[in-house]
DNA sequence: GATCAACAATTGATATATCAACTATTAGTT
DNA sequence: AACTAATAGTTGATATATCAATTGTTGATC
């Protein structure tokens, strides 16, 4: 049996866990007040209009119980709001507000800095083979 | 500015939570009480002896708070128990009951099951691979 | 040997993941 | 139109992640 160290989907998530920790101290260091699943939450809202929570929760791979509870915190911060739908009072549009607008735009840098540095040293068919060979194992736990 | 679907540390995110859901439906599926972190922690402490709390933390990549508390779950469900150190009181030995043992015996099959079909159709080539280019963007991380 | 710093483990607080139960609303069927 | 299904969102419960604060113990230094 092989020692959990060599198990991929060990490595996966022990990738991920670092990643996860990397953004958030980054986040931390530079005084960014926001957690990173929020600032995902929020940088998919800013990519689209008029998105619900249902279609929130899925474009980010999330339960909507768990988007609910971000998009309190977010409108907290007043980075967005939710907005009446017309015809439908059962559903709402989840709008970027200016404040988390701004928010993104100031913020950008840093997150896109942190992308960067998470495929340094890997050339550009190394990071499109990790890419498909991900896709592939996503695929097998479907 | 690239899509967020198209960040190598979004597929990661996205392949370990296909994953971790994949694993934890099965392990309901069979009818296995137990957790996906439960089971890792549970498969760490097998593969050792003598482990004190915060080993198991660095082994596992874990917070000592959550070790803590995952361990009170394993012990109450009678797999593991904390046993004194000799001439040492402030930490303890991790070890596996029998019935941690047998629980593990019964079902590490479906466990290798899951980890098999993770990488279904992927070479031994393309498995190398994937694990050095993880571990590369891991250290990237650090 | 007494004092203080370092350490292991625990506990508390907050954010997230997940499932189940629930509310309110809408859509489908008759 | 009335009844029922399905749907969107919320809330509760439990497990986990993380950081800070705390407790008890050990080690180092004087």
């Amino acid at each position: 049996m092989k020692r959990i160290e060599e198990v991929i989907l060990f490595q996966i998530e022990q990738a991920n866990k670092a990643s996860k920790q990397y953004s958030q101290r980054e986040f931390d260091r530079l005084g960014i007040s926001i957690t990173v699943e929020q600032w995902i939450l929020l940088k998919i809202i800013s990519e689209s209009t008029d998105l619900s929570q249902k279609e929130l929760a899925t474009k980010s791979s999330r339960d909507p119980a768990s988007i609910t509870r971000t998009l309190d915190l977010l409108q907290k911060k007043g980075f967005v709001s939710r907005e009446k739908v017309p015809n439908n009072r059962r559903s709402y549009f989840i709008c970027l507000t200016d404040k988390g607008a701004q928010f993104i735009k100031e913020h950008l840098k840093f997150v896109t800095a942190q992308r960067e540095k998470s495929v340094e040293g890997l050339s550009k068919k190394e990071i499109e083979v990790l890419s498909d060979l991900l896709t592939r194992v996503r695929k097998n736990m479907e």
